[in-house]
Order: structure tokens, then sequence, then C-alpha cells
DNA sequence: AGGTGAATGTGACGTTTGTCATGGTTTCTG
DNA sequence: CAGAAACCATGACAAACGTCACATTCACCT
């Protein structure tokens, strides 16, 4: 008996997996559920590792089970794109293995990640024999599709300004807020939002000082805190 | 006997229709094909209708049989963003129904467009009974979310400039040469493409006149010659 | 076929944004 | 805990782009 608990343990049993209900994996039957929990394979990624990379050809999808990771690309110009966040019952590299093309964007742990790997024989057989499955797949990756789309129109139509405080907004529905400090749940660098935003890095610090300038939010280091959700709402022009 | 056929004749009959093995409809049973058959509706639109708004529920999808029609959405600013076309055998609205939310886009015919109405209970009742249909629907979301990802990174990193390049690219790589001209085969105003690369309607027109004048392509009115594809790749710096 | 409204083209100008340079600060790592 | 490396910040400047105004041309409709 060991006197010391990890901080996520990793439930060696998909049965009892609280995270599971949540997930895409909720309408497999019992026996579909014994059979993932003897191929998953446990794992578990520092910060900053790298869980996939873009380009190559996965041969399964990680669903995470605790920690918060990123999937960026590379652009024409060396530099990185954010193109979403992947946290708790996530699926990862599910895209790239369904549309049999390689994987169009590299995963990196934002913190300690863990996650449960799932080979593609084990994914594709839920997928042939459990429709109710393969509508929640389907389902997922249509709604992903729609924001997508309106994050083309986004960042296509607006300013830089415009973007970053629709961000921060963004980032304050996705990872919600911490209980001590009240500030926005994510630790990410001034480089980092540049590269959700698609601006130079020294932009978004210009931005960030003239939103704390106008009261719009706090700002203690990488913390950040919106004060004024409604005007930070009307600067992003978000009405969806 | 009638002495006159239209252009574009509709086949009331989809197991004769010579799209349907290209299309997500090739997996189909004689059975499944007959119950299409059935039920689908075969519909015209004329040039500038529209054939789905945006924001509201469709009950069902249309599959194109001839035909271009262009996907755009309303930004927050007043401004059209153009987020695809559909042609041939492309399937349109089914994004919505399977995510369950509202139309993400609106759909008008670009000329005179035939298309077949699918009601959605057919749609899903394939889906549920056809694993192998289910996969294609679910193989071209996925790709298209991989196309989607790929066009965030450009139009977030990319240049105007860069970005018309790759539109004039892309759209000759869509809809290829017309045989007399030469030309890309597809008839937009300025304002058009100004929507896709999400710009000014000046600011096209300008570097339009610029990529003539640098020897890159030759405009006739709307028609578009591209004459040196190599350099315009290297503008646009496109390299997938 | 010809008029009319939309689309194209051009210039001037201001704003936004990117780039480069530099220095101070925080964070990580051994 | 100290040194290194990454990160943050600010200024100056240039380039890219959007906007407004207006002239011209084209495409579409009856």
């Amino acid at each position: 008996m060991s006197s010391k608990t990890t901080h996520n343990p990793v439930p060696f049993d998909c049965a009892n997996c609280g995270k599971r209900h949540l997930s895409l994996f909720k309408d497999l039957t019992s026996e579909e559920v014994d059979e993932l929990n003897n191929v998953k394979a446990c794992t578990s990624f520092k910060k900053g590792q790298i869980m996939m990379s873009e380009g190559s050809r996965p041969n399964g999808v990680f669903c995470i089970h605790s920690g918060k990771a990123k999937l960026h690309r590379l652009g024409q110009n060396g530099k990185d794109q954010i193109i979403r966040f992947a946290v708790n019952g996530d699926l990862i590299g599910y895209r790239s293995l369904l549309s049999e093309e390689p994987l169009s964007a590299t995963v990196e742990a934002l913190e300690d990640v863990h996650a449960c790997y799932i080979p593609k024989q084990v994914l594709f057989s839920f997928l042939e024999k459990n429709p109710k499955f393969s509508l929640n797949i389907l389902r997922m990756a249509c709604h992903e599709l729609g924001e997508a789309g309106k994050l083309i129109t986004d960042i296509a139509q607006k300013s830089v300004r415009e973007r970053l405080a629709e961000v921060l907004l963004m980032l304050k529905a996705q990872f919600g807020l911490n209980e001590e400090t009240g500030a926005i749940d994510i630790t990410l660098t001034r480089e980092e939002i540049a590269n959700m935003v698609g601006t130079a890095t020294e932009s978004v610090i210009r931005l960030i000082s003239e939103f704390k300038g106008d009261g719009l939010i706090e700002v203690k280091g990488r913390n950040i805190t919106i004060l004024d959700e409604a005007q930070l709402v009307r600067v992003g022009k978000v009405f969806d």
C-alpha cells in the first residue's frame, strides 16, 4: 500500500472511469467497454512533451483523462498556429485516422497529461458495430466543422484587437476560472496567445496593456482576469 | 416525346445517376438506392437563388447534380465570408443535420443548379443501417475538418497578397480550366473574391492588377487565366 | 438594343499591424 | 540558488491594408 497518491490517478478500469459518461464512449455496450479496457494503454506526458507530430500517421487515438494539450501546426513562414486545445475526455488524432490523412497538427502537453491510447483497429470495430458510437463521432466532427467555419469567418474579417478579445473570452469559456485567483484557468505565454490570434507577439503585448488600461482585464504575469466581460464582448464583436 | 432536352437533365432514377458512383452514396445497397429513388425530390434553382439559409434548421440535405453553389456566412461587420463551394455530387446541409445545430452558412446558386433533396429520416436510416455509408460521411467530414484547419492557419498567418494567390490556385484546382478560353472555369466578381480572401474589394482589384502586371495572370473581365503557376505558388507560399 | 444599376478601377490618406532593436524581468534548470 | 534562457515590454519606423471619394465601364433586364 503506497502512502502517496498521484495527483490524477488514471483508473485502469474504463468501466469505472468517471470521464466516460461525458465522452464519446458513453454509448458503448458493456462488452465493448471490456474490450476497450483490455486493449487501451494508459500513458502520461510531461509538460512540453509532444504527444503526436504533424505529418505522421497515427495508429490510434488518445483519449485525454487529465491535463491540457494544445494542437498547433507550423505555417509556411515558420510561425506556429494554435488550432485548438484538448482537455478532459477529448479524443486526439481521430480526424487523421478517419480521413486517412497524415496528422494535420502537432499535439503538445501544456501541463502533465494522462491519456489512454486506443488502437486504430478497436476504434474502427466500434464504428462498424455500434451505430450510436458512430453517430457520436460524426456529431462531434460536424460540430467541430461548424466551429472551424466560425473561426474562419472571424479570423478573416476581424481586426487583431477584436480577435484578441474573442480569444480571451473563448479561453474563459473553455477553461473556466481559477478558484483562488478568479483568473482564467490556463497559463499561456504571450507568444502562445499570439499564435492563437495569428499576430505578432509584440502586438499581443501592446493590446493586453491597452485592455488593462481600459479596465477590461487585470494582468498578473501570465494570469489574466476578465474584469468587464460585457465590454470585452463588445470589443470582440462576439454575438453568438 | 418532347423534341427539346434541357441542358442538364436530372435522371429521375438514382440507379442510373452517373454521379452516384463518385459520391458518398456509392456504397448503398440496391435496396437502399431504390428507397432513395422513391423519396428524393429533384429540384432546380436559378442563378442567385438561395437554396438554404444561415440560421435555419434543414429537414434534409441537397445532393448537387449540376451547377455550382457558394456557401457563405455573414460576419459581424456585415461582410460576407465565402466558406467553400459545392459542386457535382457534393452534399449540402449535412453538417447542420448531424451536429443538430442551425445551418452555419447560406447556400446560394452561382449558376443554374439541379439538385436532389433527401429527407433527414432517410439519411439517418442509412447511417444506422449501413456502416460503409456512415464511414464515407465520417471520412468526408474529417477531411473537410483538415482542410478547414489548413485554411485557418493560412488566413491567420498569410498576407492578403499571399492569400489571393492561393485562392486563385484553389479555384483552378477545384473548377479546372475552360476548354475554349483556358481561363479558370468559374465566374466570380471581384467582391466575391474579396469575400473569399477576407479583404476589401479594392485591395483585390489592386492586387489582381499587380499580378497581371507581373505576368502571373491574364484578365479578361471576370475571366482569369493563370500564366505562371509556379510563380503564383511561390507568391502564395503554397507548399502542400 | 439601350439604358441603368452594379461592378471595376484609381487616387489619396489614415490606421493598423509587423519588424527590428534594446533592455528589463521572470521562469526554468542544473 | 545562481546562471542561462526564455519571456515581457517599449519605442521607432515601415509596410500593408482599409476606407472614402469619384470616374469609368460593364453586365443584365425588358
